[in-house]
This record gives C-alpha cells, structure tokens and sequence, in this order.
DNA sequence: ACGGGGTGTCACATAACGTTCACAATCCTG
DNA sequence: CAGGATTGTGAACGTTATGTGACACCCCGT
C-alpha cells in the first residue's frame, strides 16, 4: 500500500498545490486544515508521515507536532514542518519541537518530495520503493517480487510485507505486538500466535535458497532478522 | 492515435514554426496566444503534452503551468517551457513551476522534437510511436498490429491500449486504480473490477503465442506485466 | 431499424489467503 | 530429568480476492 500522508495547511492554495503533486507522486494524502480536525482525523486512521504548517490558526503545527510526539501512538509518527522563510531560522533551533526536518516557504515541489522521501528513508524504509538486498536476497517492492541469489522465491502477500519490514529493520528483534503492528497495521485485534504462522510460511517460502536461516527465533522475546 | 501536443505561444512566427514542423513529424497541434484560451480549449480537449512559452501576455507560461498542475485533471500533463537564454537560469530553480523541460530561445527545430520525444518517453511512453517488443511478442502502435512469434494476434482497442500501456510499464505492479487512471484516462467513474474483464480479455488474446502467461496476477495489490 | 463488435457490469464459481486451533517439539528452570 | 513455558507445525475453517460467463447497452455503419 502506498504511504499515507496527513497534511495539516490552512491555506487553500497551498494545501492544493501539495495534495495533488504528492498523490501524482503516489502517496495518498488527508488533508485537514486546522490542528483540531488533524487530531480527530488521526484517532481514525493513522497516516505514515505528517506535514504540518507551522503557523495554524488555533492550535499551531508546533503544538500539534509536540502533541503528536507525547502520544505513544503517533510518537514515532515522522513529522516535517513548513516554515515560514528564514527569520525563523534560530527559534526553530531553539525550540526544538521534535520534528524530522523542515521546509522553508517557498519550496519547490521537488524539495517537498526529497525531503519526505529523505524523511521515509529514514524513519520508515518499508514504505519507500527501494530495491533492498541482504545476503543475495532482493526484494523489489515496485514489482513485488523476491529472489534468492536470483531465483523467484513465491509467498503470500502478508509473507510479503513481514519480509519487507525484516529486510528494512535488520538485526533487531522485534515481538509479536511490535510485528503486528507494523506489519499487519495498528490497532488490529489478532492473536499474537498468528505470527508465527506467517513465520512459518515465510521461513518456507525462503527455504528455497537457504535464506530461511536469516529468521531467527529469539525465545522469550520475538524474531529478528539478520544472518548468523 | 497520434499525440496531440498544445503550443501556447504569442509571437506568431514561432508559433508557425513550431505548428507545421510538429505536424510534420506526426503529431497533432493545438495552438493558443495566451494562457486563457489554452485554458478554455483544453477543457474541451486534454492534449497529450504542451509546450509553452515562459513569457506571455496576460498570465505567463510559469503560472498556467502551475495552474495545468494544480487541476486533477491536467496534473499528470507533461509540460515544457520555452525560456529567454541564459538569464532566467537562476529563477527556474528557485520558482520550480513542476515542468518537465526547459526549452531555451533560440532553439532548434531538432532540439524541440528531442526534448518533446524524451519528455513523452519518460512520462508517457504508451504515447510514443516506438515499437516494442518484449520475449517475442511485439506491438506496433502505428499499424496498431500485435504479433506474438511472427502470429498476428487480434485484440479489441482496449486491450491494445492495455497491453501498451504494459510493455512500456513492465515489471512493476500496478494497481487497478492506476490503471484505469492510465489507460482508460483520468476522471472516469468506472468499477474497479472492469478491469479484471479487460485482463482476461487481454489474456485470451495473447494466448494465441502463449503470452497470456506475462500477465500476472499480484494478490491485493494489482497486476504485472513481465516474463517469469 | 437492424446487426455486430466493443464495453462495462453483474452474479456466480473458484482459488488463494488469513486466522485459529490442537497437538507436537523444543527449550529452560530448578 | 521432570514439568512448565514457549515455539513449530499441520490442518481446518471462514473470508476475501480474483476468474469467468453471460448480458445489456451503446455506438456506428448498413
């Protein structure tokens, strides 16, 4: 699924200008035009990434941002800030709110999509369209298709995106909660032993090119992916 | 179908130069002065690229650019500047209006249909003439002919386009939403699930030479065109 | 008006998938 | 080395996505 991103604008034009070059780039966009409604969006769908004005009537982007990050459900939601040109620059320093990076009005459209995708990279590499290989294991997200040491290795789409969330967060383990929430999308009701069936499955789609053995069981704690 | 390019252009002289050199080398023209009335015709007719010249009288190129982009219906349109030499460099980078080229004065008759034929590969090669040919089977859009291992294969026109659209696209998976957006064109209101029919439509015409088997079905996400 | 090809939509068939369970295998602790 | 805890595994089940045949419609030329 593509990435979803919230953008928080209270200028029509603005908020246009960036809707529509960001869907031609392929995310998906909410748009709100003031903190409040951003807020209550939120608490329906959680986006993958958040651009908020820094000025805003009522609540300011600021605000929102520190909002965001004292909720432990949108904490490690990445946050980029659309700042007013260059007077600002030192308070942004100073005040620190927690934001991943800025943009400087006026940006270019390009800029925009640099940063986010800079932004993505970093923070949620398993929504960005980047070739990833480990070990002569590729994957491709854009064609969706997997290889071990080149030959196609098959499985089902949730398999799918486990090994995409593995193959982007590398030698970390992570339990059963944590997968299904980043796999399988928060606040999903599913039994955690559900994973280990799509573990299985994973494993066994990989065994084809003995890269099985790069799903670790870590008893007691979860699984993680790395060689060794 | 021949692509239809719009020219925005005041001075007539250009204008006439670049209409009967376009038309010579096989596509379609529409020419406006100024940006109001390329405005108003292209509600009439969505061109397949337009070529506008950065100064106009009224509102210039660099704002019916940004207009063409912020409008759903013209966002995806590939457009190129026509520019004064030189001077301009500096502000282009800093205005980014999101055109695809830049063009600048004076320019060759052989440049243009460079750039033109470079823009409409890169943003949409399912408009160039170039024939394709992918693991035997091979499309020539100007005689519109499909052949599959030298055997002719026939096809209604929407499966052509389908198949166009494929083997300029390959290896990637495109949703059914994109696809509908990128073949049958943007704002129609058609079920998801037609497109499905025009697969299986598409898939018993390549049949024929055993390309059905290049269209594969991605589970929830879409479908592919490629070998393997 | 008629006929034919092309298109979009539906209903149903089929296949693939996701989730859960029960039980087996394994590990760790004491 | 026993017993509890944890994980692996195969199969069953309901659910969802996709394949498919049929049909109504529309456009166009006869």
């Amino acid at each position: 699924m593509n990435p979803t991103i919230l953008v928080v604008e209270d200028e029509p034009a603005i908020q246009d200008l960036i809707q529509i070059n960001l869907q031609m780039g392929g995310y998906r966009v909410l748009t709100h035009s003031n903190a409040e409604d951003a807020l209550k969006g939120i608490q329906h769908e959680l986006p993958d990434l958040a651009l908020l004005d820094w000025m805003l009537p009522g609540m300011s982007g600021v605000e929102l941002a520190r909002r965001l990050r004292s909720d432990s459900r949108t904490k490690s939601l990445p946050i980029i800030l659309l700042t007013a040109k260059g007077a600002e620059e030192d308070k942004l320093k100073g005040l620190d709110s927690g934001a991943d990076d800025y943009i400087t009005k006026p940006f270019s459209v390009r800029e925009l999509e640099a940063r986010i995708k800079a932004v993505l990279r970093r923070r949620a590499p398993e929504l960005t369209q980047d070739v990833i290989e480990h070990h002569g294991l590729r994957l491709d997200p854009a064609s969706h298709k997997v290889t071990g040491h080149g030959r196609t290795l098959t499985m089902g789409p949730t398999e799918f995106r486990l090994l995409h969330f593995f193959m982007t967060h590398p030698e970390r383990v992570y339990s059963r909660t944590q997968l299904l929430d980043f796999v399988w999308g928060d606040h999903v009701f599913i039994e955690e032993r559900t994973v280990d069936v799509h573990i299985r499955r994973l494993r066994s789609a990989l065994a084809g090119s003995r890269h099985d053995e790069l799903v670790h069981t870590v008893r007691g704690s979860g699984y993680r992916f790395a060689k060794d």
